[in-house]
DNA sequence: ACAGCTCTTGTTATCGGTAACATCCCGTGC
DNA sequence: GCACGGGATGTTACCGATAACAAGAGCTGT
């Protein structure tokens, strides 16, 4: 089998109707009014069992379902959520998203993923627009970003919306376990081997997230006595990881590079390998994620592991909370490790 | 600014109404009948611009939006399209992703994309049910794999569904540019490099594309007169790439290895390195997909461009096309390029 | 001046459910 | 024997939009 397919004709189901039957066509059926059997199939006790044990028939000789829209037409409320993200492809805002995916699909709620792109003003309205539009019961934005909060702002979505939290920064604004635990673990690591001078790729700076990570190393390299000679900002990618030590012409004197995500950290390691440094004979890099491949680049790269997916969750369980109203139970901290493989090493000379 | 926000209560919008206006609010606003709005709202032309621009009037003072739910229980369909996709961290599925849902939006439709876990067939079952529940316009299966073929097929969605074509194949069967182009300028590539044994980590045989690939690799080899010394099935992780040359204990021999996808070329690298040989001086190792990573690996990497955008453009055109029965223009032939970079080198001794 | 049209706009029914209220039936208590 | 109470089910209205049909206004031609 190649390519296509048929649209399935359930081709066992002896039912072949052209249109889906409705609570009525069951009603009739079982010779009950259309309410009993709205009743039924929202768990209404009270029904006589063998009326039940009728419409129960109808309802699956007729392959019954229910039609969601009407449904949300009366009820007001809709199971769907909208998740916004940015448009890009990396691991990270991937797994979250598919965390989120799948927590909103356990709670009964269909999520979609829109993916605006940040440059394009206009394509960022009109997908807002569109969001906006189609019923939802909550919307969330997965990525945490100045242009992200305007977006936001700037839309009335008429219903919960708001932006997830980054693994970075929990909803108090206390510092998360990445920023607490991860990364001052990270600058530890790379103080215990001697390293004294580093340089920092941050992400872009309208970030949250590279914001924090930032900051977080920053205070941890203040609070080893540590230097840090440099922080550029890349944009996440490979490419501006590369980019980045290209700009500063090497590594300004230091002897490790803490890159804020694996990508940057692997452009960085091709940066300084074609300047004849050796990673991490010279100079130790190190990446943040722990994206899959992380443990296979040549050197294997040390980072620290983000549980992403635990993020979309997360996300997802605060957005139905404010939907329903119920208090969200506190979401346990996300965790990180570190991770040290190949790519670090002892400080030259030290 | 950092973690949440509040529900945007459209600070500058002067009215704000409990309940969002309806076209029955807009039309007593404007003293006309509720059909002279959705008349107005569908571009209908016969309307006395008067009355038109009352009803404008209005429409913008109450801050008017159209209630999708309401307006696809009449007409009977819903601007919303589903897309399965596998559980699955990798570039490809999440760029074919991005380009469908892309698509979707400029068409007005928005895409839910729900990630199965392929392991788990009761989380299968459950999701799609829950598809099948909300009611979508169209379904599309985004990778095509035994087990999404069996999971679409056991499903009745009452829509048009299919599986998306993959870049290696296309609607009528044919060979696509990936397999009747790319890949043969790939092995080509590695033949005049002097390259007579080769080897392939295909991805897993469940799924299409995997098989179009290891077909157009086994077909070129034949073509050059090369041979193919063995063909191991990874699952499209860089882990499995890792462990494929273990399993062959190295290379069997060959002098290249050409992989189904690059993050299993970036294990099989790591692999081969770890085994005290050299790429590409040893061993030359090629990937397919060209993600953005593949130019940074070390070396970097030489592969076959896909266009995955493209591919989950034509998805989802094909899939509206079904919907509303018109004809979809021939898709474009996708485009695939090789680019070689520096992981391949001549055979040694050759 | 009036039938016959066209142009605009209004009425009514309907999509498939659910909420609120109405009704029917039957056993109880006095 | 009859009012009463409660359980089981039916009726009616409504959610917000659209389709199909109806109707009033104004113009034309004879």
């Amino acid at each position: 089998m190649t390519a296509s397919g048929q649209t399935p004709q359930s081709p066992d189901a002896a039912v072949s109707e052209a249109r889906p039957a409705t609570i009525y066509d069951v009603a009739r059926m079982a010779g009950v009014s259309g309410q009993t059997v709205s009743r039924l199939l929202k768990g209404y006790q009270g029904i006589r069992p063998e009326t039940r044990e009728r419409v129960t028939e109808a309802l699956e000789a007729l392959d019954y379902r229910p039609n969601l829209t009407a449904r949300s037409l009366t009820t007001g409320r809709s199971h769907r959520l909208g998740a916004l993200t940015h448009e890009i492809d990396q691991v990270g805002p991937s797994r979250i998203a598919q965390g989120a995916s799948a927590a909103a699909r356990e709670a009964g709620y269909l999520l979609d993923i829109v993916t605006l792109d940040m440059t394009d003003r206009t394509s960022i309205d009109s997908a807002l627009a569109l969001v906006a539009k189609h019923d939802l019961a909550g919307v969330l934005a997965l990525a945490s970003t100045d242009e992200m909060t305007e977006a936001l702002e700037a839309t009335d979505f008429r219903v919960p919306a708001f932006i997830a939290a980054e693994a970075d920064e929990d909803r108090s604004g206390a510092p998360s376990e990445l920023s607490s635990t991860g990364l001052p673990a990270l600058v530890d690591h790379l103080a215990d081997l001697g390293h004294r001078s580093l340089v920092h790729i941050a992400g872009p700076s309208t970030w949250a997230a590279a914001r924090n990570r930032a900051r977080a190393y920053e205070s941890a390299v203040a609070r080893r006595g540590l230097q840090s000679v440099a922080l550029v900002h890349g944009d996440w990618s490979a490419a501006s990881g590369y980019a980045a030590i290209g700009q500063l012409g090497g590594t300004g004197g230091a002897t490790a590079v803490v890159a804020a995500n694996d990508q940057m950290a692997l452009g960085a390691v091709r940066a300084l390998t074609v300047r004849g440094l050796s990673v991490p004979g010279d100079v130790s890099v190190t990446g943040v994620d722990d994206i899959p491949e992380a443990a296979f680049f040549t050197p294997p790269l040390t980072t620290v592991r983000v549980d992403f997916a635990a993020q979309g969750r997360a996300a997802v369980a605060e957005l139905l909370g404010r939907i329903t109203g119920t208090q969200v139970p506190a979401t346990p901290s996300l965790q990180s490790a570190l991770v040290v493989r190949e790519s670090t090493t002892r400080a030259p000379g030290a």
